[in-house]
DNA sequence: CTAGACGTTGACGCAACGTCAACCGCAAGC
DNA sequence: GCTTGCGGTTGACGTTGCGTCAACGTCTAG
């Protein structure tokens, strides 16, 4: 009573190409081979192959299944660990989407008042007296000509990523971490990062990017943008931080 | 004003193997190359960095960045279509979650109870004196035989899968779809697989599989198992449409 | 005897890099 | 002048689970 490896594929709901695989692997090997190395399966590799999709469907690997089928691990104990495995996931991917949408509709709400919002998060050039004042003419001069250089997609990517890079900085200061924590350093290096990208700044200099902090906290017009002075002077601490430890 | 690629990677957060993925790929180009085919970085090259980052963090693939990047493509349009992919991941993973769950709990409950409901979910092997007198002796010697040469794991796992089996009968029972839609279809057809994994059963066989069908709606012992007569109902007419069209 | 269906064993491809391996250039210390 | 060490380079393999050729054997029906 043993099939061929194309009557099991149409049972089983899997190509042939899988069970070779399966053979090659030692998840499920044929009962029997014939001549020619013509694969042979009975009723026992049915059911071990049926115990395989089982886990499979659930989303277990392949080397996992391997261990519970040699009875190296603990099915139920197989199946919580991968449960963990699809909240963190899940979590993720919640996580993702809410950026994607908010990534979304910040390009789209920044379409229309193009030309009133154009310096809109940029921080030093959205002021052009604060800017020359602090920095020079020349910074001011320089920033100006590299924005008006952009396409107008590359104008809203950036827009994009100001407005979320302010809007994470907001959840991490409303979300009460500290600003040495692992997250809120990961942000500050990102800042950092978003600065390096504007020519005309001095970039990761670390007394630039402290006294930038102390600048986001004194001036409302910039705490405004990162959830108002408490959140500024979170984004501060952070920026000192992370200055002292890698500038 | 330009960066080796060690300080652009420190910067970005990235490795300075990813840079010169992203160059090969022609992602992310230095804006000029020295002696040695040293790569060096500008404010320019930076931005468009940026851009890469904020679309991967997102969850975008690279060659749909790079078509973003290229203007080959809308960049909202292309996070609207990524919104639909995570969303329909979002769907699966939940289902996979709680497909995960049911089999947990079906494992850990059928630990206890072993001995009395050793045939639990088996159909015809559950009544010894139904399945002589329909399928003979013979086979319920032989599946009887297989059942008790099964480890603890593996029969646990066979009940785990027949409980699933019936659990998604009754779901897409009560999910009003039709018996002949492709969902069903597929149901059946792992319900051939499953009677296939039986040995001393005639297996897919046209006549066997309708007349099993029909045992299910006519003995309300069988029929408990599928939802109660109506759910039973469904599996026969999906089992039928199946049994037609490819036994 | 041959065509055709089905079988076999490699081997490449995919996504986004991590991780060697082997080599080169440059600066500092002996 | 030579070694050591750091940082740069270009391949090339490994990862997950098969899909998809390619090239070739085997079995059966006409």
């Amino acid at each position: 009573m043993e099939r061929t490896i194309q009557e099991v594929a149409r049972l089983a709901g899997v190509t042939s190409r899988t069970l070779r695989h399966y053979d090659e692997l030692g998840l499920v090997r044929p009962s029997s081979v014939g001549a020619g190395g013509i694969r042979r399966y009975d009723a026992e590799a049915l059911v071990r192959l049926q115990r395989v999709l089982l886990l499979r469907e659930l989303g277990l690997g392949l080397p996992a299944i391997a261990r519970v089928l040699e009875g190296r691990a603990d099915d139920a104990e197989a199946l919580r660990a991968h449960r963990e495995w699809l909240r963190q996931e899940q979590d993720r991917l919640a996580r993702q989407l809410a950026s994607v949408e908010a990534t979304i509709e910040s390009l789209e709400r920044t379409e229309e008042p193009m030309a009133e919002d154009m310096f809109d998060g940029f921080d030093h050039t959205r002021y052009k007296d604060e800017v020359e004042e602090r920095w020079g003419k020349d910074a001011y001069a320089t920033s100006d000509a590299w924005w008006r250089g952009m396409g107008d997609d590359e104008r809203r990517d950036w827009q994009a990523r100001s407005a979320q890079l302010g809007a994470d900085w907001i959840a991490a200061a409303e979300a009460g971490i500290a600003p040495d924590s692992d997250e809120a350093q990961e942000l500050a290096r990102r800042h950092v990062e978003w600065l390096a990208g504007i020519p005309g700044t001095p970039g990761a200099v670390k007394e630039y990017v402290t006294g930038l902090g102390e600048l986001y906290v004194a001036d409302p017009r910039f705490a405004a943008n990162y959830g108002g002075e408490q959140g500024a002077a979170f984004v501060r601490d952070a920026l000192r931080v992370y200055a002292e430890a890698h500038l």
